[in-house]
DNA sequence: ATTACTATAGTGCGAGTAA
DNA sequence: TTTACTCGCACTATAGTAA
């Protein structure tokens, strides 16, 4: 669980990150770091081995100095950090991205046809889902606020087994599409931001006389809870 | 500097926090808070005394438990390290607040025309500001934005003295308001989160057509240098 | 220059317990 | 029940230093 970090680990993390190392490797030393921790040159460089051992972080080794960034569950455990903090001094609000209408695969609508999602659906949020899926594609400059949300806290529905396999646990948040109720619906599994999948009570597509193409703006509710 | 509180302080402000000790006293035990940091009971007992002597929190013992919430400067750490992830996470993009054109008290007609205020704005912001301010209203649900704003790195006029007084800092960011170059001003001493003040190199009022009460929307540009 | 090992000093943890 | 003190012990930080 990467989640379990120790505060001064995340502390670590977060200055590495703002020096750069969330997207990409940053050239520093164990004595530049551990000016920023307010620690010695040898404990920043114990703490740089721990974070390593633990995944978080990866490194290669210059001559001098040293070449880290963060690992993909160095960057959850800050991403999760931040999502605390959104859900601190922000809760109740919601928020809100751009994107156009794009077909989907059918496989949206396979899901919720199985009974386990579909009841599943109905008592989580109060609504008999139309059975087939929206699919967003998200803006570029707004993927990040889809990745922030996947980490907040949602309605969840845990996975199930039927007709001899397992269906995955999925994540729902309340959301509206240009004024309709719906709800967006991340597969825990998947970790796309850039696609949000809607279901609804309605044929969203039909009612908003949506195309391919059609540009929307869906409202995610955060901080909500069962 | 309440920024300076170290990892776990912040830890356990952020779990008081979580459980509403940020707007209210929250009625807890050392027990409790022990088991969400996971440490002992005794640790968390101390570690509630330290962040009471640091000023962080405040508390009324009860006969059984405690009834604790975050003092002003906790508050304060804790929407610092929150800036902090905000500007990781959504470096270069802005916000935008709603809000309605009120009468100024002509204060800042006054500081706008001192020289030194003008001088510093014009190199800070690439323009000879018009001698007065526009003072937006936040809507109510915006100003919990204004207060992150204020929070995160802006472009900074540092105090001076002149005409034998001392003029105070003030923090700017750039902004727009109806499509039209403004900057959002703060002065350091002030905690108001409720009116913004924007100067521009236009008078705004006049140029936009702005009737004391008209709703505008104002995007602050943030994650930005000098 | 760096990183990071070893040895020691120091700090913080939690068991026991009083109030 | 609580809070929070004392005290022994373990863990963590730093100094010194090798590579």
């Amino acid at each position: 669980m990467p989640a379990g970090a120790a505060p001064e680990d995340k502390e670590l993390l977060k200055q590495l990150a703002k020096i750069g190392g969330l997207h990409d490797y940053v050239y520093t030393s164990s004595g530049e770091l551990a000016e920023k921790l307010q620690v010695s040159q040898q404990t920043a460089s114990r703490k740089i081995l721990e974070l390593l051992d633990a995944g978080l972080i990866v490194r290669r080794m210059g001559t001098r100095k040293q070449l880290i960034r963060l690992s993909p569950s160095g960057v959850e455990v800050l991403r999760r950090e931040y999502a605390d903090y959104r859900a601190l001094f922000q809760s109740g609000e919601g928020i809100s991205v751009r994107g156009r209408i794009v077909a989907g695969l059918g496989e949206g609508r396979y899901y919720i046809g199985r009974e386990g999602y579909r009841k599943a659906f109905g008592k989580l949020l109060g609504f008999d889902p139309y059975p087939g899926t929206l699919n967003v594609e998200v803006e570029p400059l707004d993927r990040e606020k889809v990745a922030e949300v996947k980490d907040m806290d949602g309605l969840m529905i845990q996975e199930f087994q039927a007709e001899g396999r397992t269906f995955g646990a999925v994540k729902c948040f309340r959301a509206e599409i240009q004024g309709v109720e719906a709800a967006a619906i991340f597969p825990l599994r998947s970790h796309h931001t850039n696609v949000i999948e809607l279901i609804s009570p309605h044929f969203l597509r039909e009612k908003l006389e949506l195309a391919d193409g059609a540009e929307v703006t869906v409202r995610i509710e955060i901080g909500q809870r069962a």
